[in-house]
DNA sequence: ATTTTCAATATTGGATCCAAAATATGGAGA
DNA sequence: TCTCCATATTTTGGATCCAATATTGAAAAT
């Protein structure tokens, strides 16, 4: 291992661990439905089945995963329903949140928000995916944490958490790219004028986008 | 341990610790803001740590306690803004829910819930605090459940369970006993009408009953 | 007296080993 | 051939041991 790989290896194996799960999911090494077999998942890894499993706790928590007792984990396999659900319940506390931010948004703020905007567009601009979905989940998080409600802004992580699996292949499309870029320009439009109801009805309509795109990758 | 309470013990140990935290935080044994020591719990409920740090991972999932890398877990200290942005999320997420419920409800539901209302009433005129609270539970997660939506019901259960520890006082209360009962009979009215609008008004207000008379209890 | 450093101690993190449960295998009986 | 049961193997659950990190306390220097 470089030693830049190890300034940015996780202080515990677990945190590693975890990142490499998640990892795993969203690019589908591990693919949903899969069981985890967690003997071979901890040699492939390097490290014993005691970190693994806190790792997989903390999945379960953010339902990732599933767990039976005596019988494992299991990748969870979301169903067209269960992300209709995911995305439903994001629309609710989202709104709430945006709601709250606006009202307490400063101009600092905004320029962070605007800053995270730039790097979405840098990485939509190179191609680099994996780049515009950080930037992109950086962009919606900045905006949430500005609520000032810590826990709805968790919330809403796990549950972006959730679907991060699929929403990597939203990005693969360029026009999907695109669309990105011009919904997000809207939404910061309407947070610089402060108006709440149009940064929710944009952002309704940037979500909606993307369930629909996302629909259609499940039935496979 | 007798038999009887051999059969009752979970499966796994990290399934019993769970429940034994849950209900050492509820009762107060464990306070709020106090860190958790793993080799005084392990020992006490005669299970190694590997259990216990397993069910640890599993309230912080649920936000009951916080970790921090190399320092542990404690118990989390709910603050007045906490409460009610709990409080609020389960606001939105429940109305949701209820509204969900009401559209598909049948009369077999119905039933299940006035079951519940039942046992509410009954542990109430015996006083059975523990009881009383478990019953409550179970009458508002059956409608829960009847909305069909498995990942919203999951989620409102973990808000239960974040101020859990807070409402177990709420029923030393005789006069909120009284109210409950007469809350959820309103509750009951709605549903039976099938009047989401009423149900959703009705549990409004029974929520907020329920937020002003803990708030006092976390100043001190 | 205050601050800093360093060693001693306590506590968490992780690896290995063993036990318990589930699953797979294979043979006996109908 | 199929079913059922006993056994072997795999896999998960948990206990113990060791390592790494954090905390505490005391001594030394300013």
């Amino acid at each position: 291992m470089s030693p830049d790989e190890a300034r940015r290896r996780p202080p515990t194996a677990q945190q590693f661990v975890l990142g490499e799960l998640r990892r795993a999911i969203t690019t589908g090494r591990l693919r949903p439905g899969t069981p985890i077999r967690q003997d071979a998942l901890a040699e492939e890894l390097q490290v014993s089945r005691v970190p693994l499993r806190e790792a997989l706790k903390t999945l379960e928590g953010e339902g990732l995963v599933t767990y039976k007792p005596h019988k494992g984990y299991c990748v969870v396999m979301l169903s067209l329903d269960d992300l209709r659900e995911v995305y439903r319940i994001r629309e609710l506390l989202e709104e709430e949140a945006v709601r709250a931010a606006v009202a307490r948004l400063t101009d600092d703020d905004l320029g962070r928000i605007e800053a995270a905007q730039e790097e979405v567009e840098r990485a939509a601009a190179a191609g680099d995916v994996a780049a515009m979905a950080t930037a992109n989940r950086a962009f919606h998080m900045t905006l949430f944490d500005c609520a000032g409600r810590p826990r709805l802004a968790r919330l809403i992580r796990t549950l972006w958490d959730t679907t991060d699996a699929y929403r990597s292949m939203y990005y693969g499309d360029a026009g999907n790219r695109e669309r990105v870029i011009e919904e997000h320009r809207a939404a910061l439009d309407a947070l610089r004028r402060r108006s709440a109801d149009d940064a929710v009805t944009t952002l309704n309509v940037h979500r909606d986008h993307a369930v629909a795109e996302l629909e259609p990758l499940l039935d496979a």
